[in-house]
DNA sequence: CTGAAAGCGCTTACAG
DNA sequence: CTGAAAGCGCTTACAG
């Protein structure tokens, strides 16, 4: 834990100027071959790191991007994972904050580090309210990932969608006769769209639907929905929100000796590792969350840059099929 | 986006030297109240904030604290949350950085980043070669968390050995008279301590063990090992090192018709979200996932305070029983 | 209690 | 191609 070295400590070991140094190391002027060996030989002599908060002080570029997280989503750490390495792909570093799960203190936190003037641009993974963060005097651009963006119907929307179509449509082939959606709550943009793409999909297809409950993401919106329900709905197919839903769900229609599927036919959202193991194997909808991630920070970087943001990955739902929406029993 | 305000220009404001916004900053120098007052006055006006890297060239501190991730953690937010709180408490700010799920490639991070220079500690939540990591000459200190240590029986170790106890413990009262470990794999140090536990116990218990079957953390080797015994091991307690290997003990047992809890009995550990909702619900051990983050940042700030580190919340895990230890099938 | 001056370690015009 | 000089925005002895 000695001093480091510093640019200076090198310019005198390889025998040339500070700005020699430099140059070397920013690649932006030219240096002639024999002269930047021995800068970088010195370099690796004297074990020299550049002191980052000397260049961002002086580049006025800190190098940092900021992601908001909000704690409340399966598997967080696949989307830092992407953002992650979109991010060195660029040449930035990632500071993660959490926020906690209301929108509200998202959204303070977001502004508060869009303010702060240590960022070169601010990623949210979570539920803000847009308009707050609009209006704040920012210091750098600020992306919301579409799967949290309410301003509009997210992108992430048609992809819901379609998915959310798909299993209604195989629910209806299977012999299932009512519908019924549970939800997650109406602040994340990702229920609303599933909730609107189910009510849709009802509709274009003409299904009796029992109509869309709100829950949180925990299980037991989904085991409380099917508990109170009158027996005669059954064959039920159902569309949750997430997987956890889906088995409180689950788990209710065992406890009512449903049988599932055949009474109930369930699917649920996230692909969350236990499903495929549980009795019957949870259908559902498998995200590409390292894909979000890598989005968010791409789209990030190309608005700071100016740039045209890529949009080449979007879409990355895929239903995973499994027992829990088979066959319908006739009744 | 307009140029930030800087401390010169708060002090033009104020009418007084730089040195005096200064002081009435960091609070290390008295400042007449009247001073101060107008000082404040013009931060408010401007919007001022201090550049952070300035200050910490100056000051030759970062206040950054470098997090490693292993991305294998269930809900590995819960734990970024309590070192994200604890940094914050001690004014440090988190620089998150996830290295894949190896012990190498954590390593190679972990020393990569502890040289840089960049932070003043670096703490680890991932499976690392702690002696590499000493061995290199690093800039800050480094601090494991306990569940990834690997130089000494971890301190974590001795809740993870009681926690097992009390499973084989309990599950031998309930009749089972065979037993069976599904492990993790041996590189991280919970699962070595998990191992090891089990061994003890069944020796201690005098009970008829199987043996301890290593997997990955997926419920894969679940399934496996208890597809593949013979059938008449039965009643038999299964105690797997998290809740995905005994979904997948679980399932194996169903399909091949026996009875959860009758013919197996089955602990999993994680507490994750949808164990109780499985059927049957999933026995398993509830980790302080925040307290685990908490810890690591605590014992850092106090490795770099040169303070002696807080021992006081160890012992974090909790048994919560449910269905699936049920009593076993007389035979 | 207040302020003038130096300097943290870099990079960037600019001159040679 | 190389280097001398200035300056990024702050804080810290130090003098008054």
């Amino acid at each position: 834990m000695t001093r480091q070295p510093t640019s200076r400590d090198v310019a005198r070991l390889a025998g040339v100027a500070q700005a020699t140094v430099s140059h070397v190391l920013t690649g932006r002027v030219n240096v002639a071959p024999a002269t930047r060996a021995r800068v970088l030989r010195a370099i690796d002599e004297l074990g020299y790191r550049p002191n980052l908060a000397a260049r961002s002080m002086r580049t006025r570029r800190t190098g940092r991007l900021a992601v908001v997280l909000g704690v409340v989503m399966y598997r967080a750490t696949d989307v830092l994972a992407g953002a992650g390495a979109a991010a060195r792909e660029a040449g930035y570093v990632l500071e993660v904050h959490d926020a906690g799960p209301s929108a509200a203190s998202c959204t303070e936190r977001v502004v508060e580090l869009a303010r702060s003037g240590s960022f070169e641009g601010v990623v949210v993974y979570a539920p803000v309210e847009v308009d707050a963060v609009v209006d704040g005097a920012l210091a750098c651009p600020v992306v919301v990932s579409d799967e949290f963006d309410a301003r509009t119907r997210p992108a992430g929307s048609f992809t819901d969608a379609s998915a959310v179509r798909t299993l209604v449509e195989r629910l209806a082939d299977a012999g299932y006769r009512r519908f019924l959606h549970v939800g997650g709550p109406a602040d994340h943009a990702a229920a609303r769209s599933r909730r609107r793409a189910y009510l849709e999909a009802v509709d274009a297809l003409g299904l009796e639907s029992l109509g869309a409950v709100e829950g949180d993401w925990g299980g037991r919106a989904g085991y409380a929905a099917v508990r109170d329900l009158p027996g005669a709905v059954r064959p039920l197919g159902l569309v949750a929100a997430n997987d956890l839903l889906a088995a409180g769900a689950v788990r209710a229609a065992r406890e009512r000796g449903w049988a599932v599927p055949g009474d109930l036919g369930v699917s649920g959202w996230d692909d969350m590792d236990m499903g495929r193991f549980m009795t019957p194997s949870l259908t559902t909808v498998a995200v590409d969350r390292v894909g979000i991630g890598r989005r968010g920070v791409r789209r990030l970087v190309a608005e700071i840059d100016g740039a045209e943001p890529d949009r080449s990955d979007v879409g990355v739902m895929t239903v995973v099929w499994r027992e829990s929406t088979g066959d319908a029993t006739a009744s």
